[in-house]
DNA sequence: AGCACGCCGACT
DNA sequence: GTCGGCGTGCTC
């Protein structure tokens, strides 16, 4: 038998399938992961079984070791790391990683270990200290050591990395690799009190002689049932702690899988919800289309507040019913608690939440119960659209259009094109909703390939806010050197006085603050990065944001010796002006600052609706998802900032941002108002935006799409470069152009249209250190297409003169 | 990429 | 003679 597997170490340039000989008696199907030698040293390397054919072995180096005792991708996904790797340049490996969670991920450690064949060339070692050392290390470890503790018992770490390479260098040691699970789905521990009144008791009288038992009796008795891991933390209690606190009687331990905490009051408590007559239209609409033999996708095009959640429900219950699975994707689980809490009033313990933040062993639990069919709807960011559910019907992509649904690390996946071809193959519904669909989607609806479902009223039936744009061009004129126009201080103040909640959003992007000099204009830059370094207040520090340098806030430019000036974002500006105009009313300010770990995003939001403060001053983490009923008035501050960034998605971005927030006034009983300020009130994006036009907005947009080659017309790949050396940087890229021009000149790819632009320097020209240039070619993504690029890309990293320079794909990618 | 192999100058 | 520096080419 013969396995074709993707190895784990292999580069771009030669990740293929390799082919190794299956021991005997080995029980191995694809989708297993194993141990097999790889290269000319035959390190030992981590590989995932594709397919087992038959076929002469005899030149075949054979599987080493066999990792798991089933298989961790069926079939299916097997295929969906296959069409990963070829539609976005990555690797085999990288594709696998994105499919699984990272609990199933070995962690793979060096191993050295004395050859057998050493005694006899110990002669060798004469004179040499640091090598000495090592192999007396070694042979203290029983013969084998990882690299870690080896390395960390030796005084000098650079002498003793030469050591070791000397010592394989002369065969007296060799190396391996050693693979532990990094957590397993494993069951926590849990304590409950047994009995209330005796523990009560106990610890009353055990506080002086037994302080820790006592302690872990009372945070019981408090919290109700916790698991033993926060209960040590908390009070420093061992495992000894709660055995004895078992015989007596006192406590009851057990094993379960922790939950996440956003589930624990899982009950299907809601009924399904009712539907208004145009809900209840899309609905029959997309039922009906989600039994078609081929379901394809459609795009739910819903104004603010219209109710899309409640469609999404219904279907959901829908396919629940049949037996079917679903998966909601949210732009960022975070902004949605209030959507979360839904959901889980709704379906209860068969729901499962995938995110970045949970821990890992807590995102493999949730995995598990997702594969095991235990739950059966996933609600979960970006990759959560790789969650393995089982008879899939129904996938949901919420705000489509966000560009959190583009990773911005390999592989460079868009979840939307994931979830359309996941839909296709498993014969699932693809519904993308949005208030202000993307450009790219729309046209595909307009198109007809997607159906089109519209929800045009608000479910309170109040009409959409009406937004008066405020020339801050006149107000400065005016002598207005504020932020807050006066037309807006005015709403402010009335809204106050009716005792009614306002949201002011600051539209910057980043929200950073930094440091600059009154005298020469400098700004304080990172030294590795071009980039300015951002000021954090709380710590008084300088910080870069690419790759972590910080130090001191400095008082003095230490250029010519002027005062440093904080400046940016503003929020703080803002907050202080709104102060002196409104002295006596509470403002809640929301920002990169304010939300903490301990103050996290959703309690600040909570707080602002329960002690319904007047004024919410933030930035794009008040755009998302929120639905106050009190609230009804929403000021833009900057409704420009986000047009003039150099990218083709800056109207959209611009349009939709502005519109989510318009529509987050008026959400009860009461009609809202919205004040749009900016410095160029002619400009049509943001005329349409207060108007929430998104029809004109379409139209205007996609004729320049059109004009400027943009997508849905054409696709953007960059290509980008990276390397430690400019010009060699800018050289290579060059080479890659010439290259590629030349080819797409060549039949077979002679024929169709492609324009190939650059190298230009990143917006980002340099991170720690590493210089990156640009290529970008508009063309149409399709097969052809992709398999030049993957050869070129291929070819580059195997040309000797492109050393030192790193090249990668990216298409349509949103920076 | 990561590693062995091999060719060539420097030194015991 | 041997050590080690770097250029070259392959990875089932």
């Amino acid at each position: 038998m013969i396995a074709q597997v993707a190895v784990s170490c292999a580069v771009y340039a030669i990740d293929q399938p390799y082919s190794y000989r299956v021991p005997e008696n080995m029980a191995l199907l694809p989708g297993m992961r194993v141990v097999v030698p790889f290269g000319r040293a035959n390190r030992r390397t981590e590989a995932i079984v594709l397919t087992i054919t038959t076929g002469s072995e005899e030149t075949l180096k054979a599987i080493s070791q066999v990792l798991d005792e089933t298989p961790v991708m069926d079939d299916e996904q097997l295929r969906l790391a296959a069409f990963v790797r070829e539609r976005y340049f990555c690797t085999y490996y990288d594709a696998v990683k994105a499919i699984l969670p990272a609990g199933l991920w070995f962690r793979q450690e060096k191993v050295y270990r004395i050859r057998e064949a050493a005694s006899d060339c110990v002669s060798l070692l004469q004179g040499r200290q640091t090598e000495m050392a090592l192999m007396a290390l070694l042979e203290d470890f029983g013969g084998s050591a990882p690299e870690g503790a080896l390395l960390s018992q030796m005084e000098d770490r650079a002498a003793a990395e030469a050591a070791i390479s000397w010592l394989l260098s002369k065969k007296l040691i060799e190396n391996d690799l050693e693979l532990s699970q990094k957590s397993t789905g494993r069951k926590q521990k849990f304590a409950a009190i047994a009995a209330p009144e005796e523990a009560a008791r106990y610890a009353e009288k055990k506080k002086r002689t037994a302080p820790v038992q006592a302690a872990v009796l009372e945070l019981l008795g408090a919290a109700g049932e916790s698991s033993c891991r926060e209960l040590t933390e908390l009070t420093g209690a061992s495992s000894s702690t709660f055995t004895r606190l078992q015989k007596l009687g006192l406590i009851t331990l057990w094993e379960q899988e922790p939950q996440p905490e956003l589930l624990r009051p899982a009950q299907e408590s809601a009924a399904p919800p009712v539907l208004n007559d145009e809900q209840q239209m899309v609905f029959d609409g997309l039922f009906s289309q989600m039994h078609a033999e081929k379901p394809g996708a459609a795009l739910l095009y819903g104004v603010t507040g219209s109710g899309k959640t409640a469609v999404y429900i219904s279907l959901i219950y829908k396919a629940l019913r049949e037996e079917k699975g679903a998966i909601l994707l949210v732009p960022e689980i975070s902004l949605t608690p209030q959507l979360l809490g839904r959901l889980a009033a709704h379906f209860g313990e068969k729901v499962a939440v995938l995110h970045s933040s949970l821990r890992i062993a807590e995102r493999f639990a949730q995995w598990r119960r997702i594969r095991d069919g235990e739950a059966r709807v996933v609600v979960g960011t970006r990759s959560a659209v790789f969650a393995p559910v089982r008879n899939l019907g129904l996938l949901i992509l919420d705000e489509e259009q966000e560009h959190t649904y583009k990773s911005e690390n390999s592989p460079r996946y868009h979840a939307r094109e994931i979830a359309l071809y996941r839909g296709a193959k498993a014969g699932a519904l693809v519904l993308l909703g949005s208030a202000t669909p993307s450009i790219e989607s729309m046209y595909k609806a307009k198109d007809g390939d997607y159906t089109l479902y519209t929800l045009k009223k608000r479910y309170n039936e109040q009409a959409l806010p009406q937004a008066q744009i405020v020339d801050l061009k006149q107000e400065i004129r005016q002598g207005n050197a504020t932020s807050i126009s006066l037309p807006l201080e005015e709403k402010l103040r009335d809204n106050i006085i009716a005792g009614r909640q306002s949201i002011l959003f600051l539209n910057r992007r980043g929200n950073s603050r930094y440091l600059v000099c009154v005298e020469c204009g400098d700004v304080p830059t990172c030294p590795r990065c071009s980039v300015h370094l951002t000021y954090h207040s709380v710590t008084q520090r300088l910080i870069c944001h690419y790759c972590g340098y910080s130090e001191p806030a400095r008082a003095r430019c230490p250029k010519c010796g002027g005062a440093l000036k904080a400046v940016g974002s503003g929020t703080q500006k803002i907050e202080q002006e709104l102060r002196w105009m409104f002295p006596d009313t509470e403002i809640l300010r929301m920002d990169a600052d304010t939300v903490t770990a301990n103050n996290s995003h959703e309690q600040l939001l909570k707080r602002f609706e329960e002690e319904k403060i007047p004024i919410l001053l933030g930035t794009q983490m008040v755009t998302k998802g929120l639905d106050f009923e009190n609230v009804t008035l929403v000021g833009v501050l900057d409704a420009d900032m986000s047009l003039y960034v150099s990218n083709y998605r800056a109207a959209e971005t611009t349009f939709s941002l502005i519109t989510q927030v318009v529509g987050r006034a008026g959400r009860g009983e009461q009609a809202g108002t919205a004040m749009v300020q900016t410095m160029t009130p002619e400009h049509p994006v943001i005329k349409l935006a207060a108007r929430q036009d998104y029809d004109a907005f379409y139209e205007m947009e996609i004729a320049i799409r059109e004009l400027h080659h943009c997508p849905p017309f054409l696709d953007l790949f960059f290509i980008t470069f990276t390397g430690l050396y400019e010009d060699q940087v800018v050289q290579a890229a060059k080479r890659f152009r010439d290259n590629l021009r030349t080819q797409l000149k060549t039949p077979p790819y002679g024929s169709f249209p492609a324009t190939l632009l650059g190298p230009a320097p990143c917006a980002v020209a340099k991170i720690n250190y590493t210089y990156r240039y640009r290529l970008t070619l508009a063309a149409k993504n399709g097969k052809p297409l992709r398999q030049l690029l993957d050869l070129s890309l291929r070819a580059f990293a195997k040309d000797k003169q492109n050393r030192g320079v790193n090249a990668y794909a990216d298409v349509n990618s949103y920076d």
